[in-house]
DNA sequence: CGGCATCCGCTACGATACTG
DNA sequence: CAGTATCGTAGCGGATGCCG
């Protein structure tokens, strides 16, 4: 029975570990970009109403008009998100996590609480090699 | 007390809530980049011994020397991963985990273990998506 | 109101060649 | 063996303007 670490399955030779290459890394490739997390973590904010764009815009500070729309796009393309558009003037558009977005909150939450626990660290870490770099140069 | 979602604390206003600007995002935007977790993920095989920059190289299909040697510079700086140079011929350089970088394997653990239960299912969505797109075209 | 089209700069990433 | 330097490319993401 192989390996497996992080999802991933791992194959031992006489050299080494070496990991198999990686479809899920096309998610977390998704959900690693700028904007994606943010939006997952508005619409947990109302698990059980949808929410309109206007509304999302309104609630995650200097996102544009375009990535936002495209941010929901490919949640949507992905299953992780639900689109309702009613045709009234003006028009209303609104957004809801499906069940397999729902599915992510917790999972996501673990990693989440970890970054909200550390980034400090990890920012005055960032100074410090900087400042070190400064001075080696 | 503010509520608070995926680490981020957030204001309620009038006409909804809002995420307060996110310092966190840096860290997510280094970890969601290519090659950050394999590389961690190679590192956390083993947790007690500090391995190669060769042995990470033929563990992680189709990454480039470049962008192994930048993604480790990045782990360096911040704080997660530590490198040890010895000046012999030929050189030798070994990397490990630093402690704040195994306190992030569990958190991390639960999050691709939900990647890796789910990204077929968000695959075969993708497909769907965009073969419905390709309909309306 | 929501969203698409267009233009454009920036940076992540890759390929190659060269040093200690 | 490990790392740096250089160059080229592709795509993300921002700004703006127009349409239902």
């Amino acid at each position: 029975m192989p390996r497996e670490i992080n999802g991933r399955p791992v194959i031992e030779t006489p050299r080494g570990p070496v990991l198999t290459p990686c479809a899920p890394g096309s998610v977390l490739a998704r959900l690693g970009d700028k904007w994606t997390i943010l939006v997952v973590s508005m619409l947990s904010l109302s698990p059980d109403a949808p929410m309109r764009f206007g509304a999302l815009r309104r609630g995650i500070p200097d996102i544009s008009q375009r990535m936002l729309t495209l941010t929901l796009r490919n949640l949507e393309r992905d299953g992780l998100v639900a689109r309702h558009y009613y045709t009234e003037l003006p028009p209303r558009v609104e957004y809801e996590l499906t069940d397999r977005g729902k599915s992510m909150l917790k999972p996501l939450a673990a990693f989440t609480d970890w970054i909200r626990d550390t980034w400090q660290d990890i920012e005055a870490s960032r100074r410090e090699f900087d400042a070190a770099e400064q001075r080696r140069i």
